[in-house]
DNA sequence: TATGAATGAGCGTTCATTCAT
DNA sequence: TATGAATGAACGCTCATTCAT
């Protein structure tokens, strides 16, 4: 008879997650350190692998909480009607992505495990943004019909990732960043017109 | 009063990068070790660090040497007339870049600095595999015209990179490499029917 | 909420300074190797780390090991009666520094934190060494009574300090060693006549 | 027939002098590094070595200047009547000694080789010091006349030292310097009142 | 004399992860 | 569950000195 988790584990595992969140404010997800995490948090190191499996899966909670909260927010809103509108919605999300590389560096590491059985949160944050996407593709008026919407999702989100990556890597770029983005998504959304 | 280099610098030079390129074909990019580079090209670790500034920029060399000679090759040939034309010339590329996971890490990392002055290796070679897009793309029958073949030829690599991204992240998805960049590709590039 | 520390981190902590005390005795301290402390003592270096800050601190403590029990020698003794005396008392402490420079090195690099307050093992000992000095000067009939036993005690290190140094720089000077420091402390501890 | 040293290689040699001068005033001491000396000199890395036996050749050759010249300003004064004076005529020196750690460990490195041959600038300055020293306390009134003053000249240089390596050794000590070769100097030194 | 490439041997570091208790 | 000591494997670095040209 498996006993019910304990209410210790689930208060030791909110702790962990509620100190590193902590840290990550103060110090960015690249000065993330395990050792900070249980220290502060009042437990053994042993203790913290004993509830997540690895530090990537702690990072990975605590970066798609972020994402699905502006996920929240896109999803309360009505379809925009062109690529303009598109990419003036995904700004916030593309700020969130484009704080810190390693945040990123993530994001792509687990982003394509859609395609497979074992899904995480952020790859299943993946799904659900790309499902809105085409959602929204599909109804609104100034997007392309010749290609399923399907498709057209996961190419904004090619262009995302795109637009992410020079930004990591070219100084000075942060300006462009939506810019950039709505030269890629125009020719690829809109209608021809 | 900088004199000239010498011939034995440049020797050494060059039998470190032929050794690395032997390690990696026996091990993978992986498994290169720097200790094991310097002790079978028989020189000193310093050695090493005099000729190149980290482990990285040795990889970036020798996989730009390939990516260098897999574009020569492209070069030499006519413009595809199609995207599914431009798939199948891209294959052998995308499977250089398949090939490791740290590989792919590493073209990532260093192929934006395209919109930088200094200029890498493999951002060096992204610019002119980029460029070589457009001439296709401006050329070919079968492509789009009413967008700049640049900013088209952006949109492959994007493509090229979610393609290769997604590969890393589900397994067995090999098969899918080059049927997945055609999806992507043929509503991006091709002229409307 | 530090728990207790384990058993197992004390045994590790010894096993190391016995390996390393082996080893000096069979290479000397210059020939010491944390590669292979941990080594034969069947640790990983980061262990080696994680007990010690680094290798100065290791040898100090296995420098005033042997300092220490010198003293405690030198404790259970009655006080020297004259400077006579007092110099060969000191011999094995002399002999004990001027076995290896770096010995002597890394004593003058430590010794003077005596007047602080993170002081290590060595300035530890060279204050409780100091004292027992002092606690000599003001007991023995054939020293001066003009001048503060805790001053003289000083002067005495400052000889002990200089004959060490030149021994060092002035090679066969091994004879030499007490005779000289011998007719520095005649004038500095005897009693007028 | 030995040719006369070449014009040239005189200019090299003080060029290289004057460059390293020019980059302790910069670095002090410590941040001396040949690479910069060469290169700023305009010649290889070969050459320093064939007009300097080693970095610590030249290091003592620099040093032993600065202590010259102060050697020079004491000669040039008349002998001070007791320790008081004496340390007050030492100050300078002090200063010069104290200003960084690795001048004065080459110094004590290099001091002792008096008592051989080959005697170094160091080494010579040090007897002439010593000399100059003992010619003082062999003249001023107040100074104790039942010792040797070559040996009471020793203990200065004793004490002196002693103060210098606890001044490296002790934060927040500047101010005792001179404090403390007082009280040392004092009993050593002044003839029984 | 001058050159400058090569040497070399070990230190300190890293820190997520494992595992015996 | 929780503990916390131990792991590990390679990296980057140092930089005065040597030596073949």
């Amino acid at each position: 008879m498996p006993r019910a988790i304990q209410q210790r584990s689930i208060e030791t595992r909110s702790r962990l997650l509620a100190t590193a969140q902590q840290l990550v404010a103060e110090q960015g997800y690249a000065g993330l350190r395990i050792e900070e995490v249980v220290a502060r948090a009042g437990v053994a190191k042993g203790t913290f692998f004993a509830h997540f499996s690895d530090k990537d899966s702690l990072m990975e909670l605590l970066i798609a909480e972020q994402l699905e909260a502006q996920l929240a927010r896109l999803a309360a809103q009505a379809a925009p009607g062109d690529a303009e509108q598109l990419v003036r919605r995904l700004a916030p999300l593309l700020d969130l992505m484009a704080a810190e590389r390693c945040v990123f560096d993530l994001i792509l590491r687990r982003s394509g495990a859609a395609a497979r059985e074992e899904i995480g949160p952020i790859a299943s944050w993946l799904m659900h943004f790309v499902e809105l996407l085409a959602n929204w593709l599909a109804t609104g008026d100034g997007f392309r019909r010749d290609v399923d919407p399907g498709l057209l999702a996961e190419g904004v989100q090619a262009f995302v990732m795109q637009v992410l990556a020079l930004h990591f890597c070219a100084l000075h770029q942060q300006v462009g960043l939506r810019k950039r983005l709505g030269a890629y998504l125009r020719p690829w959304l809109n209608a021809a017109s």
